[in-house]
RNA sequence: GCCCCCGUAGCUUAACGGAUAGAGCGUCGGUCUUCGGAACCGAAAGUUGGGGGUCCGAUUCCCUCCGGGGGCGCCA
């Protein structure tokens, strides 16, 4: 790719001048006038220098650009603004590489940085104490886009649901179905809503079982029949739900323990066993076992549990865990972080939180709660819009921003949705090929240098574009730049083909040569909406 | 009180510390003799919440104030 070749052309420029050149940006230039690349080093080796002969950005930058024997592929190079460096490139030579999109079909804009390596991703971990909500719709879209790309760069990806399926909340479903049948008395803290009901009929003959085990029960149905058939209509896959009661089976506590306290980490006090995550910068000490005298019994929290849990999986050689977890739960990020750290595992975590998602009906914030059982479940939201819409929507937001939902407009505005504006280009190119396909044969070569229009080369530098997102997505885990990519596709897509007739244009090696323009944007598009998950209709 | 995230056009939002802050929706005005009008072209619309600071350069980093959301359990 011409981008690959001018980043070392440019090095080799830079460490010429005796400079260290460090890592070079080249990025697409922000507008045509500014050329195709442009980069910036000058400004940056400018800044590098310390005091004394202090040389300006756009010294440094002219003085890198005499150094720069004009190759081939170049139109030509200025220096523009503050000291930028914008390099021109024969459209011949953009288009080019038309040709080796084409070849590499499926695979392009796979890398193989992650050749070799595990790396972990745990998202949605609902508790399965009912049907999941639109906030793990938004932590499912994400993990798994992530998980995807990840793989696409060559990464060993292992998904997990971690599914906590013992302890306080798992008892209190089993007391809240036995509530709801006046088995017992109601209390305020039991889950509410229909599914209660419906689960108490279901069971209707385990209600004398004690309500940890009763809830043991409901945990795995509910598992097994609400949230797995969910995250399947998201698309959503994972290669293993881990069980937090399989961390007591294991006997995965105890080593904890014995490694904490062989550390000097864990220590006893009223009581109870505590981690001394003041050491690591918290505010104070957190409880690993709880004490008689504070919670009427000893036994693990689930702080313990996840540290067992964590380290379990650390322990298999991932280079990386990442956790997708909800803004409520920032501090706890904090100190599992730091319990990793005690553990000897320092950096192998990585949490992304994700804030949260408001829902509003009539201009009205409707308080989401499982508690209360006053929830938008994600199959109702895929009931309305569907798996693609669903999918995009959770995308289109970085992490960091909240959402607020409003589920009335999103059924009205579904079909002016963005993800449907990037599908409808994905069904024109599929309708141009598959016509050009019948109607006649490939009699003659397309000559890609004929591509000179500034709708072609535009459209071609786009999708040159698309490798970078993914490496730069490997490090960031920015996923949600795929929906700006696509959509920006999209939008070269549609320009080009007001501008250009690609069926019968001429001569016909031009025809050709836009034909394979089409596929290149093709296999692109379809490329980015598969890391993302929303499909690439052939029609719509 | 302490901690985390956010504040950008009427609405939803984007922008490795870079050039003229970029889109979608909405509004207004255009474009149909050939490949799908779910499209394209154009216009109006921004003091990037306020104020300081660092920098050649700040939407981005630092301080402070204001506003919104979330979290501060021997719950998970």
């Amino acid at each position: 790719m011409v981008k690959k070749q001018l980043k070392q052309d440019l090095k080799k420029a830079v460490e010429s001048l005796g400079y260290q050149s460090g890592d070079i940006v080249v990025s697409i230039s922000p507008n045509v006038l500014f050329g195709d690349y442009t980069a910036n080093i000058a400004l940056q080796l400018a800044k590098q220098k310390d005091g004394g002969g202090k040389q300006s950005p756009l010294e440094i930058a002219k003085e890198i650009l005499q150094k720069f024997d004009h190759p081939d592929y170049l139109e030509k190079a200025e220096v523009a603004g503050p000291g930028f460096i914008n390099f021109f490139i024969k459209p011949e030579i953009t288009s080019q590489q038309v040709k080796e999109i084409l070849e590499e079909g499926e695979n392009f804009g796979k890398n193989e940085n992650g050749k070799g390596k595990k790396i972990q991703v745990e998202f949605i971990s609902a508790n399965p104490t009912g049907p999941l909500t639109l906030a793990n719709g938004r932590g499912g879209a994400l993990g798994d886009t992530l998980a995807n790309v990840l793989s696409f760069s060559g990464y060993e990806v292992e998904r997990e649901y971690y599914v906590n399926d013992t302890g306080n909340q798992i008892r209190l479903l089993g007391e809240s179905v036995l509530a709801a049948e006046g088995k017992i008395e109601k209390k305020e803290e039991y889950y509410q809503g229909e599914y209660i009901k419906e689960l108490a009929s279901e069971f209707s003959d385990k209600l004398n079982l004690e309500p940890q085990q009763l809830g043991h029960l409901l945990a795995d149905y509910l598992l097994e029949k609400e949230i797995k058939p969910a995250i399947n209509r998201m698309d959503v896959h994972f290669d293993q739900f881990y069980s937090e009661r399989s961390v007591y089976h294991r006997g995965l506590i105890d080593q904890v323990k014995i490694q904490l306290k062989a550390r000097s980490l864990a220590y006893e006090k009223d009581g109870a066993l505590w981690f001394k995550s003041s050491q690591f910068g918290d505010e104070k000490d957190r409880v690993l076992l709880t004490s008689e005298e504070g919670r009427g019994k000893t036994e693990p929290t689930y702080f313990l549990a996840d540290i067992a849990h964590h380290l379990d999986d650390l322990e298999k050689g991932y280079i990386k865990r990442i956790n997708i977890l909800g803004a409520d739960h920032h501090d706890y990020a904090k100190r599992i972080e730091w319990a990793m750290e005690a553990l000897g595992f320092k950096d192998k975590i990585e949490i992304i939180l994700m804030q949260m998602v408001r829902l509003f009906k009539e201009g009205q914030e409707v308080r989401m709660s499982k508690r209360a059982g006053t929830f938008v479940t994600l199959d109702e939201l895929l009931d309305l819009v569907g798996k693609d819409v669903a999918r995009f929507f959770f995308l289109m937001y970085s992490p960091d921003s909240q959402i607020d939902f409003n589920l009335d407009l999103a059924r009205k505005q579904s079909h002016k949705n963005p993800v449907f504006y990037v599908q409808y280009a994905h069904a024109r190119m599929s309708n141009i090929l598959a016509k050009a396909g019948d109607s006649r044969e490939k009699e003659e070569p397309g000559d890609y240098s004929l591509l000179k229009q500034p709708s072609e080369t535009a459209l071609i530098s786009h999708l040159v574009a698309f490798p970078d997102l993914v490496q730069e997505t490997t490090q960031s885990y920015q996923v949600h730049k795929f929906t700006s990519y696509t959509t920006a596709l999209a939008d070269f897509f549609h320009k080009f083909y007001e501008n250009c007739q690609v069926l019968g244009a001429q001569p016909p090696r031009l025809e050709q040569a836009r034909l394979g323009l089409v596929k290149a944007a093709k296999i692109t598009l379809a490329n980015s909406l598969n890391l993302m998950g929303v499909s690439a209709p052939e029609r719509m």
